[in-house]
DNA sequence: ACAGCGCAAAGTGTATGCACATTGCGCTGT
DNA sequence: ACAGCGCAATGTGCATACACTTTGCGCTGT
């Protein structure tokens, strides 16, 4: 099919025609749609986003560079096989990662950032109480994006933001359960008191156990679901 | 020009065109050969190589991810600028990340592993006393790849190598001081002591310490060279 | 004379075609 | 009949063409 103006009158350079493709595949990869070990097909994809074979390519890079899947000269790329094994670790680099920035956060935080987080975390509160769990999912974000900026890191933040997205499409349901919340803002508590009283170590340890936590949730999640990803 | 069997005969299907633009294109970036803020014309790259336009769009997304240039939609590529202040960024993270393998070292590697440890450590203060400082660097980088080893934490392991090989060519000087592969020692020792007690956070110490080091006499190296950058 | 619109030149992003690598199946020879 | 070679079908990787976006410069209007 030309390029043809006629044929695509409004979505003409919206812009993000890979990206769009990007969030649809990885999406369909992480939740077990398309089984690992499956062998792409440039022109299959091609045909189905209605584009041609040049930038699903270049989709195949990005997903390469994500690691959901391999990629071997002349031979197509195939799904990676994202094991628990593999989440389990990528969860555990999460903890070390923002362990690493909170301790950073109790020693450098400016009084500003101080009194941010605690805004933010007693705003927190009132949301456990009230809001919804989309709400506290929200918060939540928030909170762990303040860890990354007050650790005044600026590379540490980049690795933690980018680790955390590639999280992002397992921790759908961590606060499923409905005592989770609550749970979690006892253990916001603890990182923000250690911080406030500049105690890095201590900071260090509570985020630890708390990333861990919401890994273990996680996991009972994906448990879970694992009957659905054989569907397919 | 077509892709003629008669006109390239020879390296038809080598199997490494992007990859080695890829490289040869990282170095000269690193080196300060383009100096940042240059806008790298595709056209240009492409006619230099005797490739077309879409290898090199691929090699620029490879550029991209390794943060060595900046992508922009429909405005193209620029060499990114690696200020003094994100290498000293850069450091700190790797910093953190050594500290968190070194922490879990101590915590978790086999009786086989801490021997290991030990013995690469044994061996380098004979290179220390006996050796040249080239195979000094050798034996430094076995010992820092242990610890990320010996962390078993597959996902930590590997941002510390990335980040460790995007540092790579800052490092090439860092044992230029005639007294810091002593110091070196010394500073790995106290490491080696803390993983062989199990003393997780004094190995994490230890560790961030020691990489702070390194980054500062890579510092002076950066400092001293810089007239040199400019050159082009 | 200066501001603002508009056009043209330059350059990016996607489509399509062609050359080569890989792989599976049939055909031939023993 | 079975092993091994070879060819054809499938599919990747690069070249080239074209559509669209950006940007700089000149021209017009006030």
């Amino acid at each position: 099919m030309k390029n043809s103006p006629v044929l695509s009158p409004a979505k003409l350079r919206e812009g993000t025609t890979v990206d769009d493709m990007l969030s649809i595949l990885a999406d369909e990869i992480i939740s077990g749609e398309i089984a690992p070990g499956t062998k792409l097909d440039a022109r299959v994809i091609a045909e189905r986003f209605a584009v041609s074979r040049t930038p699903v390519r270049e989709m195949f890079g990005h997903l390469a560079a994500m690691g959901l899947v391999e990629k071997r000269p002349n031979r197509g790329v195939t799904v990676a096989n994202i094991t628990d094994e593999l989440l389990m670790a990528m969860y555990e680099a999460m903890s070390e990662l923002e362990a690493a920035c909170a301790r950073l956060c109790a020693l450098r935080m400016t009084l500003e950032e101080r009194q941010a987080l605690q805004r933010l975390h007693k705003e927190a509160l009132r949301i456990v109480r009230d809001g919804t769990t989309s709400d506290y999912e929200t918060s939540n974000h928030d909170f762990h994006t303040h860890l990354y900026e007050g650790s005044h890191s600026p590379y540490l933040r980049d690795l933690a933001l980018a680790t955390r997205s590639r999280l992002k499409p397992f921790r759908k349901a961590q606060f499923r359960m409905p005592q989770r919340p609550s749970l979690s803002w006892q253990e916001h508590d603890a990182i923000v008191t250690a911080i406030m009283e500049g105690d890095g170590e201590a900071a260090a340890r509570a985020t630890r156990s708390h990333v861990m936590q919401v890994s273990i949730s996680t996991q009972h999640y994906v448990d879970e679901h694992r009957i659905n990803a054989n569907k397919y």
